[in-house]
DNA sequence: CTGAAAGCGCTTACAG
DNA sequence: CTGAAAGCGCTTACAG
């Protein structure tokens, strides 16, 4: 009998010199026909307890697992979702990557997660996700001058970038809108008298960012002057850099904005470097509202963007472009989602 | 000609009602044969610059994308990796993650990564993740009492998993040993006198975890009587209540160990609400080594892994597994790391 | 430069 | 209960 021979001859006369079992080696060893096989890995009705015995051994035997992709040509398959990060170790992308995933899951959609920074190509890393999912999230090109190159077209399947430019409609995306959050931002630090405000922006030294002449320009509305601080990029790091060069600048500060929550950490520790109490005589404001903030102390007041939407208007925009149900660009692929302020101890 | 028929007509004419284009609609309607397209589509030679820009204007009118189960059945595929974490809005995580991306990167695996958070039914998801790739890593069935159920025969692809309890051997995993960074911890603790140490453990009553059991015996075998505080699941909430109870237990406490960083943080916080001073009155270690202990203030001494060890060899592993270097089960199916202190601010 | 043939590994009807 | 046939969408030789 066939089974026999298998667990007589060992694995080695059986598995094909290169590559892996297929069914038909499985089919082989156990002496069925391939939908014999089929039936057996499947758990299909129609094939007696002793063959299936028969032919799972002769599988076991051999390591064989089915081809993902020979299965996927004939069923409908999952669908995957590329979702692009540029670092995992900044902590506003896990909460992005745990909402996208999370949205995604509701659908059936699985995620395969790439970090820009491992790749030494960034447009050829977009390409090979792309060739690997069915639609493309996250943060395509956005460390790069040519964002916007990686075209839904070129790339072969639906793009919907997060944060993205409010003028670029050549591909989906979420716009994050900071109008709002900033506003409210300003009005509650002017509630409590706050006169010197500083802005410390993530930027060079020419290129406030939307947030920071958001901020810059409200203040000035009411007559305030606000110092704005270009950091560089936003890390804790320059958050403590910037906080310093704003108190050489303007040492009777007494509220700060800073670009993101981490930097405003850096802030908030280079303050208390410097004695000076948060939020008795600096009011500390950070930007996207990361679970983080909950930890620093005091609590940090932020204007946050609530990632939760963000990740399922995304989803929802890629799943209905890869369905065919939403255009690909143009506005009809753009939606938006605006920051409000969240206020906890640090203003 | 057919390239004019394109744009005339439009798209619907082309797409089939149901599903997406394939290679054989693009090649009828741009009147060439299916390996043109592919000659097309993939900026192979010996095609005509004509030809090929009327089979590009076809694949774009339709849409058209290649399916990556046609390709991957004919050509020599990317591999991917499933990782499998708890929970990515536990710091932890995405260190991880981001260490098993890199790794895998660096073998050209990509990553699909799967939160059990976001499973309805974990043991479900486990399977349909393996189910999408070549190997699977992370933490698969950890929160759950029949951990090691699925073994690797079951899923159908290799099984590393990480954190993996020693005894079991039957699959891959990557081994924490923390004794020789407790010991460590405990002889710098011991270097500053310190005689009334509290170990704030995540566990149910009676349960101590390896490292909590360390400690104590450590202390111990010294003639110190360490206080063993079971605090729960591992939060910044349960390190804060954790301390309340160890300083009801022992006011005069002069040393925590947490658990792991998250929870230390926890300890960090309450000690500073009560007007303790870290390090001069009261010492606190976490473990895990998180960059977020950077963070803090004091800055967390704690008894790290490093992760991008532990990520290089999950996924040597499992690539090993995948190419029949490395056997699938038993001793030779797993590595071991070591914790060892870093000793920043906080101890 | 272009196309007819074969085959990748699997599953789904359809016969027996 | 089991197998012979057809086909999923693509690419790789091989002819012309």
């Amino acid at each position: 009998m066939p089974g026999d021979r298998v667990a007589v001859s060992g694995v080695d006369a059986w598995r094909p010199a290169d590559g892996r079992a297929t069914i038909v080696d499985v089919a082989a060893a156990a002496g069925v026909s391939r939908q014999t096989v089929t039936r057996a890995m499947n758990d299909m009705p129609g094939i007696s307890p002793r063959t299936k015995a028969r032919v799972l051994a002769a599988a076991q035997e051999l390591q064989y697992r089915p081809s993902r992709f020979g299965r996927g040509l004939v069923k409908p398959s999952q669908r995957t979702l590329g979702l692009l990060v540029t670092d995992l170790t900044n902590p506003y992308y896990p909460e992005l990557a745990s909402a996208v995933i999370g949205a995604a899951a509701e659908r059936g959609w699985s995620v395969v997660l790439a970090e820009e920074k491992h790749a030494t190509d960034h447009r050829r890393q977009v390409r090979e996700l792309a060739g690997q999912v069915d639609a493309l999230v996250g943060y395509v090109g956005a460390e790069h001058p040519g964002r916007g190159e990686d075209t839904d077209e070129r790339l072969g399947v639906p793009l919907v970038q997060v944060d993205v430019e409010p003028h670029q409609t050549d591909h989906g995306g979420v716009v994050f809108s900071p109008r709002l959050g900033v506003e409210q931002a300003i009005e509650h630090l002017a509630g409590f008298g706050v006169r010197r405000p500083v802005m410390i922006d993530s930027a060079g030294p020419d290129l406030p960012s939307r947030r920071g002449r958001l901020f810059v320009d409200g203040w000035a509305a009411r007559g305030v002057d606000a110092l704005w601080i270009p950091a560089g990029d936003a890390t804790v790091t320059t958050g403590v850099s910037g906080l310093e060069r704003a108190l050489g600048e303007r040492p009777d500060l007494d509220a700060v904005l800073a670009f993101n929550d981490v930097m405003a950490l850096g802030v908030l520790s280079a303050l208390r470097g410097h004695g000076i109490g948060v939020p008795d005589q600096v009011r500390v404001i950070g930007v996207d509202g990361l679970s983080l903030g909950e930890l620093a102390n005091p609590r940090l007041t932020t204007i946050a963007i609530d990632l939760a939407v963000v990740a399922r208007l995304a989803v929802e925009l890629a799943v209905g472009m890869d369905g065919g149900t939403v255009p690909r660009s143009g506005p009809g692929a753009r939606r938006s989602v605006s920051y409000q302020l969240h206020v906890r101890e640090s203003a």
